[in-house]
DNA sequence: CTAATGATGTGTATGCTATAAACATAAAGC
DNA sequence: GCTTTATGTTTATAGCATACACATCATTAG
């Protein structure tokens, strides 16, 4: 009888599904995040599930947990090859508005509203990328301290809301390619440092 | 015999639904939008919501769309009060901000993404107004047409972005007073007329 | 080494949801 | 008045989340 296929514990069932979930909302968005389907897809009973989540929104509250730090991540890397404040600042928001558009799935995972508060609350997140970004102005002396609340909000919220609206379905969603894109991340740069003038 | 409570023919049963659609939205958000308990609330058998509504997510979609509509009365509302091009443009942002966060059950609902396509295109949509209002700069001349659909997409984005990130429940959120979404509105404001400089 | 214990997975049962098919009732048109 | 059409109800099926009881394996204590 060679290979045992069927183990009956699986080894490690959590990551697997999480593996699962993400494989899932990247090809379908937040379809298919169900308790039955990502178990089926692991190849475990629905029930085995509640053994590494307490209930189906949790599992899906982590699931979008890891979107958020894939989004971070990939963030974070952009930054890292830039050397002016200004081009940090930028490639900040152009990647976090290239993942909106080239992983629509995971865009919507990550940002769905979910009452569920992820497990570990230490990983990198998108907001704190923005706030570094802003604190480096900050050091440049582009803007004041006493701002970087203010201009952190207002950044993260005009490339959040036209990664949302842009990569939405919506008939009149704003056009994006690169050009638009940076036109946008230039006009929010116009916001933030209203001293340059 | 006396009145008979339960004619067999609600009458306007479409309107009800949505109605009760609208009433739950504004208290529970997407939560209870389900075809069961909306016809309970209205008294009718599940099955009766199918003569007016393709499916569940049909009927979502036209709650949906209602709540985009209330959202862009209020708009229009709020800037048939004001005189200027700038404190019209300004109204405009503030209203849909503060729409999202006085209302934000209904401000979900409004943008919850849907696939299914609502029923009338022809109605007043926050969109509408703000391109209106973008417009209206451009006939003052503080911009130029060719801008017009990039600035509208900036401002749009920017505004629909806090109004998601603050009325969300994020724990790092941007806050949101009377004075946070002045300092956003003129910020977004320095992006729009680059030439006012 | 063996046996108890805890961790992890299965099977079964319940109650919820969406919705298809067949039937019932009332309203509108000939 | 009779037929047709619109609008509801009933019943049945299938999927989902999840509680409860049981099975299996891994670890650890004696």
């Amino acid at each position: 009888m060679g290979t045992m296929k069927t183990k009956y514990h699986h080894g490690d069932l959590e990551e697997a599904l999480l593996a699962a979930g993400m494989r899932e909302a990247k090809t379908s968005g937040t379809k298919n995040l169900g308790v039955n389907s990502l178990a089926k897809e692991v190849n475990v009973s629905p029930m085995a599930v509640y053994r590494h989540f307490s209930s189906g929104e949790g599992l899906r509250a982590s699931i979008s947990q890891q979107a958020r730090e894939e989004l971070a991540r990939r963030m974070i890397k952009a930054i890292s090859v830039e050397t002016t404040v200004k081009n940090r600042f930028k490639a900040t928001g152009r990647t976090y508005i290239q993942f909106a558009l080239k992983e629509p799935g995971l865009f919507a995972v990550a940002f769905v509203a979910c009452d569920e508060p992820p497990k570990r609350e230490d990983s990198p997140s998108a907001w704190m990328v923005f706030q570094d970004s802003i604190l480096d102005l900050c050091n440049e002396g582009l803007i004041e301290p006493a701002e970087v609340e203010q201009v952190a909000a207002f950044a993260w919220s005009a490339v959040h809301g036209f990664a949302t609206l842009a990569g939405g379905n919506d008939p009149k969603r704003p056009k994006a390619n690169q050009k638009i894109i940076d036109d946008l991340l230039e006009r929010i740069w116009s916001g933030i440092v209203k001293k340059e003038i």
